[in-house]
DNA sequence: ATCAAAATCACCATTTATGGGTATTAAGTT
DNA sequence: AACTTAATACCCATAAATGGTGATTTTGAT
């Protein structure tokens, strides 16, 4: 190849990064043209510096990895995206390649496979690794989870802002108090929260909140 | 110094491990020994391999950083810790540091500074990251933290089967369906628990067992 | 301009959870 | 044997959350 596949990795961890780059730095038809450590960041590097790939981590802050992946595919369609995440879950696979990801790997990849994937990535391929593959594998692991992919529309920013104070452990009336509207409408947002995921009560809200990210 | 410095790394990403690795290699009085992916990987090495330092991660399968810390202080007392985490939240920090860390810092630290706090570990002093110095200053980020940390003893075993409970969205009813007992004495122990952990209601209890692994 | 979705609010009733206090029994420790 | 903690259970009252239904307004997209 003439030109090197040129790479951006947008990960909070800075040592993380340094990671991808020491498996990379010795590989000459891949380059590394920079970094960010949050959505936001991601996004602005963007509309500077052309690149071809993306190695997106989920759990950010500011603008989260789904998020990005978002705006990215709407702004940039032809670039491409490489998931680079702890997760291995399916919901979180099935909702990133939702958002138009190319590939998902998990975080403990050798670098080899690292470097397979971006090839692979780089020819129009999709790439999973083994233990994602694995993860996607298995039918059905509870019962409320294909419940949870129906509704799997994301929640509205009014909706996400609540779950957000819910896990702050405050009550509708201090929400309410909070967002300056009525008590009636954050229970009604609650209401159609416990909808949407297809969770049972709070305790579903606040672990889906977690695991992505929301908190 | 004649005798270079003997690194162990503990973490369950080898990503994050390469990345220390290259932050580290070319620091000649320092030299990575060994690594492992879990506590208990640790412990079988720390029984051949001698070392002085170790990098230790908190969340990892198997046996967490936590255990692991207890375990090695008690096995091997000479043995000086250094904690890598990706937590900040003054329980983790003073958790740590009572199961007898030598010293704490952030996983997004930059080189430099992990080398610097290596060095300070290892000649005897503490060494906390300026996030986790900053975490640590704030007298209490809620009242009750206080009292969090007054009771700070762990949940019973009962206790954490309760909470267990509670994260699958189940009721009080529910569980004392599920446990043969009383309603009366699921809540008596749902309020118990909120007590011990210093929390306001259920969704403080799942963002502490979520934290800590029950879940 | 029109349509759909999001955000707002209110009424109802019922279920759950929280907070206070009290008490007994079993199990484990010193 | 004396003591502590864990686990069990109940009383009362209040606060909070859930479920159903219906409705208006704002906003965004086609």
């Amino acid at each position: 190849m003439a030109q090197p596949i040129r790479i951006l990795i947008a990960d909070d961890h800075q040592m993380f990064i340094d990671g991808v780059r020491s498996s990379l730095e010795n590989i000459s038809h891949i380059t590394i043209v920079g970094q960010a450590h949050n959505g936001e960041e991601l996004l602005q590097l963007l509309s500077d510096k052309k690149c071809d790939i993306v190695l997106l981590d989920i759990t950010m802050p500011k603008m989260n990895g789904m998020e990005a992946c978002a705006e990215i595919k709407k702004r940039f369609p032809a670039l491409q995206i490489l998931v680079l995440s702890m997760h291995n879950e399916q919901e979180y696979i099935r909702k990133m390649m939702e958002l138009g990801a190319d590939g998902y790997v998990i975080k403990n990849i050798e670098p080899d496979e690292l470097i397979r994937a971006i090839e692979k990535i780089h020819a129009g391929e999709h790439y999973f690794s083994s233990d994602v593959a694995l993860a996607m594998m298995s039918p059905a692991p509870r019962i409320i989870s294909e419940q949870m992919l129906l509704h799997s529309e994301i929640l509205s920013k009014r909706e996400v802002q609540i779950v957000k104070l819910i896990a702050q452990e405050m009550t509708s009336a201090q929400i309410a108090n909070e967002l300056f509207i009525s008590e009636s409408t954050v229970e009604t947002h609650r209401r159609n929260i416990i909808q949407k995921l297809g969770v049972k009560s709070t305790v579903g809200i606040m672990k889906y909140a977690i695991q992505h990210g929301l908190v």
